[in-house]
DNA sequence: GCAATGCCGAGTGAGTTAATCAAGTATCAA
DNA sequence: TTGATACTTGATTAACTCACTCGGCATTGC
């Protein structure tokens, strides 16, 4: 049930880039600094980020990231996602990456009591998760 | 945001526990057989609800383990912070055991919004694993 | 005494986390 | 064209965690 210091750091620095968003590009160092995140540890979350369609990105002097869609059209589920893998405590209950339960001694599905309250579980974290934006993340509360 | 395979198997065999519950004790080969678990990690783990007061046991032949108390007074929320740890995403948002982010920018609570939202995805899981006993798990729905 | 069972501590191999490093490649400015 | 700056890529690492595994000890019942 933890988060991973490299989704909080990619929250972090994408909370940065929401501030700049539409205004400036954000070099590396520049959130590193912000956000207290070791420089080459944010490069490959950064990178990461990059490749899953979330951040622009400009090479040589002048670079830098920036976000590519707005920040009320990405949420905090997306980007855990993409960092940590599936938000479901456990692989049986996950919407975006079933895996069926090696040994479980139950029959599939629902009649497996543990797969029954992780799937509540599961249900109520990515119904805040999927649910909160960057724009929310960045004011501090949820629009509710 | 995952659960271990050592909670898995202690809320499985606790399962187990709750069935037998007044009527007989379990010993570890029974219970890693009807449940599929390794003996020796299982033992362990029956130590461990031992030790947390929810389980009693016996030695010699004829041992065996059983409940301590009524399966409706032990939540799935107790289960697994023994075997896991705490039930928050991130040490600063958990009210079982607070621990002070080193490295945040944030000055304390409230306005780090990494902790704000943490902080309900926190309360929702507690929800419902602290409100969850063992009696509803063997039935397989929640009274709620 | 002896066998069955629980108790306990240590160890282990695979995998993950959180970085760190080194060698590129693109961009801009002088 | 040259150099400085900054992103890109891949490898490497130390520390840690997970999921077991093992060996020996303590207690109980026959």
């Amino acid at each position: 049930m933890k988060l991973s210091k490299k989704s909080e750091y990619g929250l972090r620095a994408l909370l940065e880039l929401t501030l700049f968003y539409g205004k400036a590009t954000l070099q590396r160092h520049q959130i590193a600094e912000r956000q207290h995140i070791p420089v080459e540890f944010l490069e490959q979350i950064l990178l990461a980020l990059k490749r899953a369609g979330l951040l622009s990105s400009r090479r040589g002097m002048k670079g830098g990231y920036a976000l590519i869609k707005p920040p009320g059209e990405i949420t905090l589920g997306q980007v855990i996602r993409i960092l940590d893998g599936p938000l479901a405590p456990i692989g049986c209950v996950s919407k975006t990456a079933y895996q069926k339960c090696a040994d479980c001694p139950y029959a599939e599905h629902a009649q497996c009591p543990v797969q029954h309250v992780m799937g509540t579980v599961r249900d109520a974290i990515a119904g805040i998760l999927d649910h909160y934006t960057l724009d929310d993340f960045a004011c501090g509360h949820h629009k509710g």
